[in-house]
DNA sequence: CCAAAAGTGTTCACCGTACACCCATGA
DNA sequence: TCATGGGTGTACGGTGAACACTTTTGG
């Protein structure tokens, strides 16, 4: 630990650099995402990405997936850089850098995260029925959201929210929840096997009471493919 | 002017914040991009990104295209936020974090730029012959080149390498440096015009002794437009 | 009249979309 | 046997790609 009395000079005014987190998931056929209650001020109380002050001799990504780990228990997701937030006064206490990421995580990973010193609460909530958030974070939200949505149409990123076993009929759900907008399931099925993103694994998922279906893996795991 | 013995002090050390930038444009078929000599340690001599620190009250964007003023004399461009690099050890000095963007330069607004205190030189260069760059700036601008052929294909980035009147043969030609491609004329011509992002202004160009082209303008000015 | 870029349509292959029925399972 | 999701093929239309000749101008 740092001695409290201990201070840090500079010859000029530095700026505070935090990471903070948009997590990404899927539940009951909608999209959901994490949000953190602030134990402290500023903002006390309220609901906040996920998110906190970078280590001196830290790397920005590592940072992103501590204080993901630390505050909401959840590590080793796919994590990318969204973009970096720094309007002057988007923090009171003091010029505050954000450097935003975004995060999935597949839907059979889903610990109901644990609270830590930093976050008095910690929940999912329904894209869609958000609630005010602190900060510029409905800003940041807004874009991540915008980034996945677009990454959808060029990328395998919707593997993300796979586990490592799904069906063809889960995979299709889960682009119908992100597209907001029903498929036909023979071409839905035609289009993904033509991408070579997936590979069977030769068992079988029963899901419900029904006929089970071929169970099928991401072909890299961890990856996400651009297409074409 | 700040008095020189000033210093900051924080309870925690703080990383400082720089922008740099990666100003495209092309100049006689090649894609080039703008760097400055250092004038100041470190790397005292060698080429790098136009860019600097960010001043305490500033925004992040306003930060960019000061420091490319500043550094190179050129204002009022298409500039975007590319990505943020801060891996502990960039800079020999101390913890510093930059905010990278991307600009691009109309082939008719390329002033030869002019060198600033920071700046001992500024010089164009072809994107495929660049000199050896100070700190990760050859990753920056790796990171950006990628970014901007991506874009060409989803939007109208194009048409900010286009001066304000513009014939079809000069715009295909920019397609075709940035895509190292020849394309067709005849579906190049029916590809763009459907897009609705160009419109005829009556006028004619004449570039060479040849037949005098149809003049095009884009159709919002300064805007990039994306593409379905 | 020659050189050089401007301008202009049609054909074909491929891909995305629409569409309906039988199968396997548990209750 | 019924309800529920799993699994499969074909036909059509639209879009991207290939392709050649005439026009206009300056020298």
């Amino acid at each position: 630990m740092r001695a409290p009395e201990q201070t840090f000079s500079y010859r000029y005014p530095h700026p505070a650099v935090t990471t903070d987190v948009v997590v990404f998931t899927i539940r009951e056929q909608r999209l959901h995402l994490l949000l953190i209650q602030r134990a402290n001020p500023p903002f006390q109380g309220q609901w906040a990405l996920p998110g906190g002050f970078l280590d001196i001799d830290e790397d920005i990504d590592a940072c992103a997936a501590r204080e993901l780990a630390e505050e909401t228990g959840l590590s080793d997701l796919y994590l990318e850089q969204l973009y970096t937030f720094g309007t002057p006064r988007r923090d009171p206490r003091e010029r505050v850098i954000s450097v935003a990421y975004y995060a999935l995580v597949s839907n059979d990973r889903i610990p109901e995260p644990v609270a830590s010193s930093d976050a008095a609460a910690v929940a999912w909530f329904p894209f869609d029925a958000l609630p005010d958030t602190a900060f510029d974070h409905a800003a940041i939200i807004a874009k991540a959201h915008e980034r996945l949505v677009a990454k959808l149409d060029y990328s395998s990123i919707a593997l993300q929210f796979m586990p490592e076993h799904f069906t063809l009929g889960e995979l299709q759900a889960v682009y119908e929840t992100l597209l907001n907008d029903e498929l036909d399931k023979r071409n839905f099925r035609k289009r993904i096997l033509s991408l070579d993103i997936i590979e069977d694994t030769g068992e079988q998922k029963r899901n419900g009471k029904h006929r089970p279906a071929r169970a099928y893996r991401a072909r890299r795991p961890n990856r996400v493919e651009i297409i074409k």
